[in-house]
DNA sequence: TTTGCAATTTGAATTATTATAAATACTTTT
DNA sequence: AAAAGTATTTATAATAATTCAAATTGCAAA
């Protein structure tokens, strides 16, 4: 697994052009900002890297954060948020979400992924195909003080 | 299973009640609208019901949405659209999400419920408690002509 | 009744997203 | 290396979604 958080310049230049978007200087920045920030939303992403006396604007951050989910390189999740939510790994896996912190974590766990996967197909309505599942788990910590 | 579809008014209010929701007429319009819509945003709630010119304004559609949700009458589903995603029915099941026509239908399958529900309790970092699991299968029909 | 209180609703403000058209930056062709 | 074409970014505006504080309502205590 690659430490998102430790790839240079050059890697993230790399990664985008293998995924068939050019290495902007903007394109870097939200990179960057994603491997930082894991999930996050369009505003989030602004903030990280400045808000208005940032090299970039909000209409680019969109548009970039558009861009690399169409290319495969992000994904865009469902939230209960109302706002829409980015997330560095594209891949699949369980979501975490911490209703007393309102915070989002990954959980990985390829075995049940799978059985779900089977699971799903088996009772999935005729004609669909299944693209991807998404799943979040709603949790809480009983210690966490109000 | 009640027919949510043919609920009066009465039954309306007394629902509301059992749920601990003072039935005024603003609650029981919103409640109906979510009876016939199934799954809603706040605005299509509010445009179901005639939007500008209806009895209510989109700020009380939000509140009552918002109370009916604490009060366990409705549940709140998270969403790809980066807006608020309302379901008639809070019980626990699956949601399959159309990428071609963007709609949303429900299935349900309470064995499977159960075993992923076992699957990820058993893999869920100490200290959380499981509140509830949301599940969307992203699909689409390959004969929808685009 | 009037008064006070809490719940509910509302209009207005705030925040989030998309759209558009002009400016900039790259590429390719000449 | 100029011209032409394409992709990207920007500023700005328009629209959409959500929140908030003030006004209203309905009820209960005096």
């Amino acid at each position: 697994m690659e430490e998102l958080q430790n790839l240079t310049g050059e890697d993230i230049r790399e990664r985008l052009n293998r995924h068939g978007l050019k290495a902007t200087p903007q394109r870097v920045l939200v990179y960057e900002a994603m491997c930082r920030l894991g999930h996050a939303s369009a505003d989030s992403v602004y903030r990280h890297l400045g808000g208005p006396g940032s090299p970039l604007t909000i209409a680019t951050v969109y548009n970039v954060l558009e861009s690399m989910t169409e290319a495969g390189l992000l994904a865009l999740r469902p939230s209960f948020r109302g706002k829409m939510f980015f997330d560095v790994n594209a891949d699949s896996h369980f979501h975490i979400y911490r209703k007393d912190t309102g915070t989002v974590s990954d959980l990985r766990d390829e075995k049940l992924l799978e059985a779900v996967g089977e699971g799903i197909r088996a009772i999935l309505p005729d004609g669909l195909v299944l693209d991807r599942v998404e799943i979040q788990l709603v949790c809480h910590d009983p210690n966490h003080e109000r």
